[in-house]
DNA sequence: AGCTAACCTTGATCGATTCAAGAAAGCGGA
DNA sequence: TCCGCTTTCTTGAATCGATCAAGGTTAGCT
């Protein structure tokens, strides 16, 4: 978790200007590995007063075109954030209750971008998503939590 | 792309009812792989005319929950329908028209479910989404034309 | 033919995200 | 330190895919 001083460096070293809402979502982000949205705002708004909404949208845009973050978005899920980036981990996901956990890269990094046959796509990227049942899901029985934040680094 | 009577037979034998929307719909998924759910709307209005929008989307998990056809989520798109289900292929999605290809399982089976410290998770499938460019846009210029139906078995 | 659960239609509603217009604020230069 | 330009933020409406809800219709079985 970077010091606010090194939030702001990162924000001047991209380019980008110092504001209020940008350190509020970067350091959210930070915080909150594999948060969705919503629970950005809320963080944010917790921590840094009032922010609107928009402004965490196009914050969250500003920051992933920029590098600083990297969003994912597992199928019937809304889009998600994190600052791990540069790295190309990929994703267990929780059937049961969302929960997102990292997974280094599964063979080095190689056979992820190397598809058999690819029809003539000149393929750049390869992502991965595993689906499961987290620790607490297979012992608890199969519920319905689902609070993104208090959920994600549950292993 | 299977006979009516074979559409028919697919259906009964899942224990589904054969009715007109269902046969309509299974139909425009196995013409139209990777459709998005308004293409396979129009479609199925085209060859068997009107049939309600809902009517569409309860085909459509219907189908999904039956086994039938298979529902994937790129993200950034909207869910798109496919008739090839049972084989575990992966998919190749253009970053500049969203044209989607199949790919067969890079590595036989086994390497996409063993990821590298799965954190405790039991770990059931695994859903590769590689990205890139498509041959179409590689020799035209990135251009934004979306039509998911003109556009998905280019290769 | 008659029953009944399953199915379809219509129209409203939802939730996440985006659009649009004006106000506010960051930052480089004077 | 102050200016001015540009980016960014606020507010509020709008969009889009998908779902919900209520009622009428129909397939499949007896
Ligand atoms: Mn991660
Ligand atoms: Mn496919
Ligand atoms: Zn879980
Ligand atoms: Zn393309």
């Amino acid at each position: 978790m970077p010091t606010t001083i090194e939030l702001e460096s990162l924000l001047r070293e991209t380019g980008l200007r110092v504001t209020r809402p940008r350190m509020a979502v970067l350091g959210a982000v930070c915080e909150h590995p594999h948060a969705d949205t919503g629970s950005i705002i809320d963080v944010t708004r917790e921590d840094f007063g009032a922010v609107s909404h928009q402004a965490v949208y196009d914050v969250l845009r500003a920051l992933t075109d920029a590098g600083l973050v990297r969003q994912i978005q597992p199928a019937g899920s809304v889009a998600r954030y994190e600052s791990r980036v540069g790295d190309n981990h990929h994703h267990i996901v929780c059937r049961a209750c969302g929960a997102i956990a990292d997974v280094d890269c599964a063979v080095g990094e190689a056979p992820c971008l190397t598809p058999s046959g690819n029809h003539g796509y000149v393929v750049d990227e390869a992502e991965v998503i595993y689906r499961g049942i987290c620790p607490d899901c297979s012992t608890d029985y199969p519920s319905e939590k689902n609070d993104p934040l208090r959920k994600e680094t549950s292993a």
